[in-house]
DNA sequence: TAACTGTTATATACTTAATATAACAGTTAG
DNA sequence: CTAACTGTTATATTAAGTATATAACAGTTA
């Protein structure tokens, strides 16, 4: 598990960290049942705080990510990650709004947008972990 | 211009302001050349402070969906809102990808994702204007 | 026993968000 | 001319979020 952070921009810490793990989950890279440095170990790894690494643990914990045991380390949800129910979809919904009317406003069209967001598709589903 | 918060939400007012605008110009509500609230009356009537709607307006403006003039007061860009470029783009598609990821996790395929898009797109072309 | 786990607590520094007043300079209407 | 309006700037305060630094606790595990 390789995290590249970028500290210049303006996103946090520990919302990249969250990001880079989840992607791992998309690409197959991270399967069910895999483990996950201690908070400690991927802090230092890193160079950042345990407590922003445990920040982004315990958010990825409650979305249904993974698994937190006490003594036995970090995993990946071995039953794999819930699937989306209503609310997850009006929340997407409700997240992607904005962005369309953004791209709405400076003419990118629908065919061209969808073309994107196929292309981050791909991404993710091409390499079945072969990377 | 009807403009509706919600401050429970962890959105800031500014950025929901932002949105609600560009929403408004996506729907063709708002139109080039249209005039907006002076930042104090927009203030009174949403009940927020004078500064949080002018940090609305100057980013709008840094954007290009907006001018403003000095004594003339707020438009809607005349010459309408710049096309987007590959910058912009790819910022685009940097913003797009964790939500993509977050979905595939979640087992939305291409073809669900796709058509909750389209569904937003929809909202913007039907209506024009007419609401 | 020593080294490791997640967890909790406290404290600090910095940044952002939002508010409150106040003032300035340039229109514009009465 | 005055009064009311424009955007803009300045200063200050409060609150919340981000990130860090130490320290300790309780339960494995080697």
């Amino acid at each position: 598990m390789i995290v590249q952070l970028d500290l210049e921009t303006d996103e946090p810490i520990y919302v990249q960290l969250k990001h880079q793990i989840i992607e791992g989950i998309a690409k197959k890279q991270l399967r069910p049942g895999d483990p996950l440095p201690s908070v400690r170990s991927m802090a230092s790894d890193i160079g950042i705080n345990l407590h922003t690494v445990n920040k982004a643990y315990q958010q990825l914990k409650q979305e249904g990510y993974i698994l937190i045991h006490r003594q036995k380390g970090v995993v990946i949800q071995p039953d794999g990650v819930p699937e989306a129910d209503e609310a997850y979809k009006d929340d997407l919904f409700k997240k992607l709004r904005p962005f369309i009317a953004d791209a709405v406003c400076r003419q990118i069209d629908e065919d061209e947008f969808i073309k994107c967001c196929s292309n981050i598709f791909a991404e993710f589903n091409q390499e079945e972990g072969e990377l």
